[in-house]
DNA sequence: TTTTCTTTGTGTAAAATTTACGCATTGAAA
DNA sequence: TTTCAATGCGTAAATTTTACACAAAGAAAA
């Protein structure tokens, strides 16, 4: 389908499109996916257009699968951006310059250089499952540090400040690690990412206690060998009692 | 403008539309303003589309004065919705037969019904400075209690659910009032609005009591008479402490 | 093999916050 | 003049949150 890029979006709504954070957890810290447009280094967020007869939210599933390899990605559609100038935030000639090189003069008018709104997701993954794939306007997709991102194309930055705004907005009222943690974790790396996600620290025994409260972790019979320490337990998360409390809703008050 | 639909259409978004859920207090009821389709009865939420040269935000701002004549109206972006069905939900064969009817056969595929992408906002507003105005598809606009809403068209009863919803939250996490209530009030009727909102009973003591340390009201030398009863002192907001409280956020926890 | 060093596991007391509640006062209506 | 419902104000109890110390484990260093 991305080979024949007309053709798609003759089935697509080109007024609206949607851009996707994609948070993963990797050496106690965020990075966020980027991709790196062909010929440039200008980078911006994985996204694309909603097909006609596709929902928004399948549409943002669809292209996430494309660019990480992951089927049922969590996501969460956080704030849709409305502005008229959104995608000439970034006007540096000199990458528009390349761009036109690369995809010949005009091509974007219609397509990306439009007046286009878009519907802004974040999705969390698991780090190690991701596969970042580029698209059709990219050729390169890679995890950067949330503290190194550049410059990006169009309005990404605010959409990636604005995704981490709500992330944590949802941090402080839901339980979080389901879908950024592997299956089995221990209880300090537990809280490196909620210590990352919200920037502060927390006291270890108390962390603990509050966590074991929301009923939603098992520990296993297993623990963590290796480093040169005491080893802690593993843990993993009761999917069923972990659905519960995000449906219910927790306060994380620390 | 609404005169000339066509010619307002070639200058919009075609693609993307947006909803507003008005509410307002009135009689310690939440309510929401509701617009009735010209030869039907038929409701819907206030909405309409985006011109090429104007901000999502800019458009739900003059499509709010069209409808209540009020200028700068509090507004909130609470979700975008992305159905591929969203305008075929209230089916029911006899309020389309009649819509046609009004407006002609085929009228509306190009423009009502087609694959739209609706932004929701939500609006808090003074009941009693609004002045309910129909637009060009309508022929009645009213309060409804929130107790009371029918049926819509469209999916606009889930986009209520879901402005009420975000309401709440907001309301959990910032203050409110400024602009549902009339400048001067009093302490019983703030607390009326906040459990209407929440949907809760709270003690008058400790709600005077949390209200109060927010630092945000100042209460004058004036009482409310009338009542059988003592007289209540009358409160109003100091905007700019309010303003800081909305930017830094107060946990409202009863 | 022993010692060292870092990290983990656990429980309790203090502080802060939230909740519960009583009584005197006011003002219109009876 | 009395009655009655609602307001204004303050304190005690309950709960939640925060602070904090010491023993044990396990690899690395000596």
């Amino acid at each position: 389908m991305e080979h024949n890029l007309k053709e798609f979006f003759d089935k697509a709504l080109k007024e609206v499109s949607l851009d996707c954070t994609v948070f993963g957890f990797h050496e106690g810290e965020l990075k966020v996916l980027l991709l790196r447009w062909k010929g440039t280094d200008g980078w911006s967020l994985p996204g694309g257009h909603i097909l006609l007869d596709e929902s928004a939210d399948d549409a943002a599933n669809r292209i996430l699968t494309q660019r990480t390899g992951l089927n049922d990605v969590y996501l969460q559609q956080f704030y849709t951006f409305g502005n008229v100038n959104r995608y000439t935030y970034h006007p540096e000639k000199e990458l528009l310059e390349k761009l036109e090189a690369t995809f010949g003069k005009g091509f974007f008018d219609g397509i990306i250089f439009r007046r286009v709104v878009s519907i802004g997701y974040y999705a969390l993954v698991e780090f190690d499952q991701v596969q970042p794939t580029p698209d059709w306007f990219t050729d390169e997709c890679r995890w950067w540090s949330l503290a190194d991102v550049p410059n990006l194309l169009f309005d990404h930055n605010e959409m990636i400040e604005r995704a981490l705004k709500a992330l944590r907005q949802h941090t402080r009222n839901h339980p979080i690690g389901y879908n950024l943690l592997p299956e089995k974790f221990t209880m300090p790396e537990l809280q490196r990412l909620y210590e990352t996600i919200l920037d502060r620290q927390f006291d270890r025994r108390n962390f603990q206690k509050l966590l074991m409260s929301y009923d939603i972790l098992e520990r296993l019979d297993e623990k963590r060998v290796g480093a040169a320490n005491k080893s802690p337990y593993l843990y993993r998360f009761v999917k069923e009692k972990y659905d519960e409390a995000v449906a219910a809703g927790v306060s994380f008050s620390m």
